[in-house]
DNA sequence: GGCTGGCCCTGTACGC
DNA sequence: TGCGTACAGGGCCAGC
């Protein structure tokens, strides 16, 4: 198992982050040579106006003297990871990105697997980070609904656990909470279509997982931690994400797992029967 | 334009 | 003990 942070993960970690870099100029930069992070380096110069979320991206705004201004914009992948230190260990063989900020410290992420991401854009301007500029309603806003998650999912016919890991219906979604959110709303991973009373369930259930999961401080199974370190608290309220093979805690039917779309699927062959 | 499958990437688990 | 292999998975991209 090795979760990658979602949702409930980089909000905690947004939370934590803002009131330390806020107000804070970014004096230097250097990042690992790949084209992922190389964009680091193009915020020096720049003054953290705020620290800013969409789904799983983490969006710092900067002040960058022009009259839009610019973002930074950092996805943490699967084993990504933020943290502020007095300095930096440049030759620490995961250290992708370190931006040196005013008051002698340093912003550094870490990620062993390198499937993070790092831009640079102007403000509001995501042509260039597909998943972010086509991405659905945060799920705890206004805009998230059951009619518009109906719509959405209506409008393909792929698989819906593979919908929800698109992050076009919904933002922030990832496995542990498409699969928490699928049991919760009793709705089984693999069907291609959803009634509009049960999108209006899973609508509910989405919001449910996540709210858990933020609540908890997100979820820690291995690589996940937050700013200062320290573990989320969710891995002990998961009631289906990595459970295969014990009874589920709704009908005591043993819980199965597959692989859909890639990704490994945990679900009750029961409660979540087709 | 939508969908599928392969790829990136490296630590860990497991079998021999 | 050491080696080789399979596996994990978010997002991007090529090909259909």
């Amino acid at each position: 198992m090795r979760p990658v942070p979602e949702l409930p993960e980089v909000e905690t970690i947004r939370a934590q982050l803002d009131p330390r870099l806020a107000g804070r100029s970014i004096t230097d930069a250097g990042a690992h040579p790949s084209a992922k992070f190389s964009p680091a380096v193009e915020a020096v110069g720049c003054e953290i106006a705020a620290v800013g979320r969409r789904g799983k991206y983490l969006i710092l705004a900067l002040d960058d003297g022009s009259e839009a201004g610019c973002e930074l914009v950092v996805h943490l992948g699967m084993t990504g990871r933020l943290s502020i230190s007095p300095d930096a260990d440049r030759d620490h063989p995961h250290l992708r990105a370190w931006w040196r900020l005013d008051g002698d410290e340093v912003l550094t992420l870490h990620d062993v697997r390198r499937f993070g991401r790092v831009h640079v854009v102007d403000a509001g301007r995501y042509e260039a980070i597909a998943t972010l500029d086509r991405l659905g309603p945060e799920p705890f806003s206004d805009q998230f609904t059951g009619d518009g998650l109906w719509r959405a999912l209506s409008a393909s016919r792929r698989r819906v656990k593979t919908q929800l890991l698109s992050q076009r219906p919904v933002a922030g979604v990832g496995n542990i909470y498409a699969d928490e959110a699928l049991w919760l709303a009793q709705i089984n991973p693999a069907v291609r279509q959803v009634s509009k009373p049960r999108a209006g369930r899973l609508a509910d259930a989405i919001r449910t997982a996540l709210a858990s999961g933020l609540r908890h401080g997100g979820t820690t199974l291995r690589d996940y931690a937050t700013l200062d370190g320290s573990s989320g608290r969710n891995q002990h309220h998961l009631r289906c994400y990595g459970r295969s093979g014990e009874p589920c805690e709704r009908c005591g039917a043993e819980l199965r797992r597959r692989t859909i779309d890639a990704r490994g699927t945990t679900w009750c062959p029961v409660c979540q029967r087709r």
